[in-house]
DNA sequence: TCAATGGCAATACAGTCGTATCGCATCGGG
DNA sequence: CCCGATGCGATACGACTGTATTGCCATTGA
């Protein structure tokens, strides 16, 4: 066998090229030759290494997921011990937020992805996963009655305040403020325990 | 002058068929041709009504918008007078939520456009007019103190939900509970008038 | 050293894209 | 009546798409 290359390592640099054209001018302006002249390599190369379009797309698609994984325990980690429920939420959320350049960027990939998938069900299990999950780890940090209730509002409302900002509606500051004021009441209904004074109906 | 058509109901329908490819196989799908395939006319005829394919998809961005403003009329009005702010606030927002299949079609449109704006800023500033003017309208139902900043994190929870139902995370009756219960939240901070018991910091 | 295999570039191909242009009806005002 | 503007279909064109195919080069195991 001859010269032996990083295969994963390729399709990652490849798929990072995809997202910085999908970024800059939508995904579709995504095609092999665009994504191969962004990642400065020849179109035969990517499709040496993606047998199809959709292959690639997909593992475009599995690399935002990692990537935003890795950012959330990253940001969690540098934390630090035993961090508050509330300063773990403000910051795992900061972090997923398109706040800054870098990370409107990538809002702006995930969006288009979003859509994406909205066309393709059998694309969007994954995602659904992981929602799943993110709920579960969330509804452990919330002293709310029915905590999956109030941690899928949250994701919902981090949702939408990602595509807000994305579109220019909410300003950064805007956005903080908002979170800010939904953990309040999040954390407010129940300062002490998992039992809460507001809302009658828990569903 | 001879044959006077309507043009503008013509263009529509092209709008109108452009919208059903956007729903099912997403906005990449949308070309002249295929629009006017589904509108059932020649692929000179969509060429004559819109110069440009810019034109065509600007046109049918102000129609997606206009549809959600009169969806959001009717169902108001429809409600019958003076009604509470809290029924108010369900029904617009239920309005428009993706949930029946109908209006996840609408949603997708949507959320195809979201993505298309996100890459070409000058076309989303009448989305942040109609998001302003939306915040402005909730805030003045709602009895929180800082209702601007509650009104703006409503609706971006609406968002988020119509993201999640599309995608298929959450299903219809779970958002509805979601919304629900965010709901109570901002009605029980302040059953009376603008002065909350919980939350002390305003902002 | 040499055959062979994997890495990669180049090209070919059929199809679709947006746009421009032509051609022909059809109807209204002079 | 008929001239010309308008509605609309058909076609042409160059650019671009995804995929398949071909072939060279470098490296490596024998």
């Amino acid at each position: 066998m001859p010269k032996k290359v990083d295969r994963q390592k390729r399709r990652t640099q490849i798929a990072d090229a995809l997202m910085r054209v999908a970024a800059e001018q939508g995904l579709e302006a995504v095609s092999l030759r665009h994504v191969a002249a962004e990642a400065g390599v020849s179109a035969g190369m990517v499709q040496h290494y993606f047998r199809t379009k959709d292959e690639m797309m997909t593992f475009a698609l599995d690399v935002v997921r990692e990537r935003n994984q890795i950012r959330v325990t990253d940001a969690v980690t540098h934390l630090g011990t035993a961090p508050s429920p509330r300063d773990l939420l403000q910051t795992i959320i900061g972090t997923l937020l398109p706040l800054d350049e870098v990370t409107r960027a990538d809002g702006r990939v995930t969006l288009a992805f979003l859509a994406y998938t909205a066309v393709r069900p059998p694309a969007s299990a994954a995602l659904r996963e992981e929602t799943e999950q993110m709920v579960g780890f969330i509804a452990g940090l919330l002293p709310c009655p029915d905590p999956e209730n109030a941690a899928a509002g949250l994701l919902a409302l981090m949702e939408g305040l990602g595509v807000y900002l994305l579109g220019g509606q909410y300003t950064p500051e805007q956005a903080r403020g908002i979170l800010d004021t939904h953990l309040d009441r999040l954390f407010a209904a129940a300062p002490e325990h998992t039992g809460g004074i507001v809302s009658a109906r828990p569903a």
